[in-house]
DNA sequence: GTTTGAATTAAACGTTTGTTTAATTTTGCG
DNA sequence: CGCAAAATTAAACAAACGTTTAATTCAAAC
């Protein structure tokens, strides 16, 4: 794993910030240093270029987000319900403690077609799949969930609710005028409902019994 | 409503396909003249500018989806079970074949922090979940859904379903080199599964007993 | 204190960008 | 046809971009 030093991880920071606010493109390298508090060269200096940069911060967030995913695997819980539950949680809280660089992620990951940013989110969404696969696979053997489930589904809905739930907060409280505080107490509450619900609802689709 | 010759649609049409594959900050004036055959100038001349144009884009299919999405208000459905599944269904519809420009939008949304555009999607988000809201109250006046049922959580899994999945989908079909009929073929397959389970899980969610 | 390599800087580079200009062609109408 | 308005063009514009250069400062080792 590439170590970085201060400089390095504050150029980032401050890039993590500007590409999430303003997306990628119409963030200048100048806008990085300027807010940074570095010279333009310095980007060029340490990361090569304005895309190395870009990889660099998928680099570093995606070692941290697949490992904690991948620890989920490696826990004992005891029944296949709290595995469900578990899953939603740590996504949750992933996406939501890691909100800038998932925005980043789910914006560039919409115009790329392959290189190494491709690679990565790529196999990040292998992964999520094969994790809620895992569970849910856990559950039809012990005969609680139903056999005619479709993964797929489950992990589209899985992340694609969360990251429409923080965009569609984006929007309530920008048009709200919500700032700083207000702001975070309003998404962290619709957060908490959407964690609830997401629980409640993955348990009656698995256990739910058309006839009734 | 503002009416576009033949040559404006061209421009449009091909401004839309550009935008959606390469993004918009990425897409120059002069990419999308030479793919529609017109000189460069001719973007600035019938369109002003290219947030303008961009603008245009929005507007044009903004009031053919909401439009849509209102008429089914107006639906005389028997049940309350019919009522969501015709949204779901009207959902994906819209989503699935304007899936260029559901796909811009997505991605240029969550950099907007005001303007018309900021506007526009602020408006749609709010017809979305009145719309989702009627068809559960209704549901619930019967006394067939389960009263403590959250509507922006609804709306959120609704389309940030789909969206996941259209994005997944995308994905998937790349890695495996999928192009042109099969690629089709693929993406269609999978949105009839979203469909079903879409169906399964929010009459299993608003019906379920949790005291089995 | 001198030396050596890294860190930092201001300036310049060439390219691309969105937009405008000014000239030319095309079109529609009396 | 003749003419006015619209459409179309090539060229030019200034601004912003990512990147590089070359000079200078800094820090640590000897």
């Amino acid at each position: 794993m590439t170590e970085y030093s201060e400089k390095q991880l504050q150029i980032m920071d401050t890039a993590l910030k500007l590409f999430s606010e303003k997306g990628y493109d119409k963030t200048s390298i100048r806008d990085i240093a300027h807010a940074a508090d570095v010279n333009v060269a310095m980007v060029s200096y340490y990361f090569g270029s304005k895309e190395k940069l870009l990889e660099a911060l998928f680099k570093n967030h995606f070692s941290f987000i697949t490992t904690t995913l991948e620890n989920i695997l490696y826990e004992k819980e005891s029944s296949a319900f709290e595995k469900v539950e578990r899953i939603i949680d740590v996504f949750i809280d992933t996406l939501f403690s890691r909100q800038k660089f998932n925005q980043l992620m789910m914006r560039e990951s919409s115009v790329l077609n392959e290189g190494p940013l491709f690679d990565m989110i790529l196999e990040m969404k292998t992964k999520n799949r094969k994790l809620v696969e895992r569970a849910v696979k856990s559950g039809q053997r012990l005969g609680v969930f139903r056999k005619d489930v479709s993964v797929v589904f489950l992990s589209s809905v899985m992340i694609g609710s969360v990251n429409q739930m923080l965009a569609n907060c984006r929007y309530e409280a920008r048009s709200a005028k919500l700032e700083g505080e207000s702001k975070e107490a309003f998404k962290k509450e619709r957060i908490e409902i959407l964690r609830i619900h997401l629980k409640r609802m993955f348990i009656a689709y698995l256990t739910f019994d058309s006839n009734k």
